[in-house]
DNA sequence: TGGATACAGCCTGTATACAATCGGGCTTTG
DNA sequence: CAAAGCCCGATTGTATACAGGCTGTATCCA
């Protein structure tokens, strides 16, 4: 399940921390049911600590428990997922904005670096998940430099708590890189209102992409 | 400390509830220390469930824990504040305009009645209070009418953590006043534009009333 | 055969015991 | 008298024991 323990000050941050980051990166996808004694097992801890990170993980949003029943990822309706979004559409355009010509130089190049690996023409399992991954860390890296990190967190957040519906968005694979490719230009040349504009469709088309209609701009 | 006992599944989950709820209404004002075996014997609980309530407020961002040392109600820097107003910027006008036309007249004209008893000529501590008080309810009514519970749960939150600012916006009552008046209008005829626009001058107002100034609109 | 019920095992929720850490006050010493 | 070091009490962090609820299975009855 995982590897190495990392330092931290008590345990039960450290647990905390990990099962965030697999909760993140979707190590543990939506859903996963939290067993205490096999986390236990897994991340070389007691009880005590596992239930901690667990009820910290559970304020954040990133888990939901049923009572005498377990914890699990967090996993959201259609519903909730398009009041997720709506709130994103507030925030993400901003922080783009925020972030215009404030990333380093060397990551935007790296990102297009990526984007440019992608096949365009015919996408495989890899490219879906590598786009994934480039989407996730071009958000992250807006988030840095936007410069608030309770904004950055929440962001991050909200951003995994849709991730139970990112396969439907398959279909938008071309018209997503070509927004990639356009967010980094105006987010490198710091132009603040396009970066803030393609970010709003770039967020509006991910919940679009589903069976519904969302509120206008 | 506090009274009876509410009604709950779990004792954790009840906790949990009491703090929040406490920290909320400023019963637990910014900065309180929490101190464990207070707690189990003002709650009438054990070290357990107290210690599960206040990681997963932890969580949710209303508890800061210090390792070794303990655990305090939130309280954010100027920065922070600063960080936190921009948030509500994006999300507070949003909300506004989702629940314009959508609060029951009731609740609009209670919140009316209230606003019309203060003394605006010479307001008194008990007015200071009472508008606080009207802000916290209109802020929620508006959350709960957008009908998005996860942004009114966030807003309400980040409002929260704003608290140990507001006695800086003092010198604005007279013109909070006018503002509240302004926005239960606008919310009770419907007009989403103009709430929308009221509610980010009223946030950006309370921002400014700091020495610092704000992003643009 | 279908369904209801009782039972068993596991899991979570809670309480408590034990360990580690921190801060404050006292003593000691230059 | 001031500063440094040490010790003690208190509080937090962790481990574990105990209790209660839920699920799934097996059995019994209609």
């Amino acid at each position: 399940m995982q590897g190495l323990k990392v330092a931290s000050d008590t345990e039960t941050e450290r647990v905390f921390e990990t099962l965030k980051a697999m909760i993140l990166d979707t190590r543990l996808p939506t859903g996963t049911p939290l067993n205490h004694s096999q986390l236990c097992r897994d991340l070389q801890s007691s009880r005590t600590p596992v239930r901690e990170a667990i009820r910290k993980l559970e304020g954040v949003g990133l888990v939901t428990t049923v009572p005498h029943r377990g914890s699990y990822v967090a996993q959201v309706d259609l519903r909730e997922f398009l009041q997720i979004v709506e709130i994103r559409l507030q925030l993400e355009p901003f922080a783009a904005r925020q972030a215009a010509g404030r990333i380093p130089d060397g990551t935007l190049d790296a990102l297009e670096e990526r984007l440019h690996a992608l096949n365009r023409a015919a996408p495989t399992e890899e490219d879906f998940a590598a786009l994934h991954q480039i989407d996730g860390d071009l958000h992250h890296a807006i988030g840095v430099a936007a410069g608030n990190r309770r904004l950055d967190e929440l962001m991050e957040t909200l951003r995994s708590l849709c991730q139970g519906f990112s396969h439907d968005s398959r279909l938008r694979f071309d018209v997503m890189v070509d927004e990639h490719f356009a967010l980094l230009r105006a987010l490198r040349d710091g132009e603040a209102d396009e970066a803030s504009t393609i970010m709003y469709k770039h967020v509006r088309g991910f919940g679009e992409a589903l069976p519904r209609l969302m509120g206008s701009p």
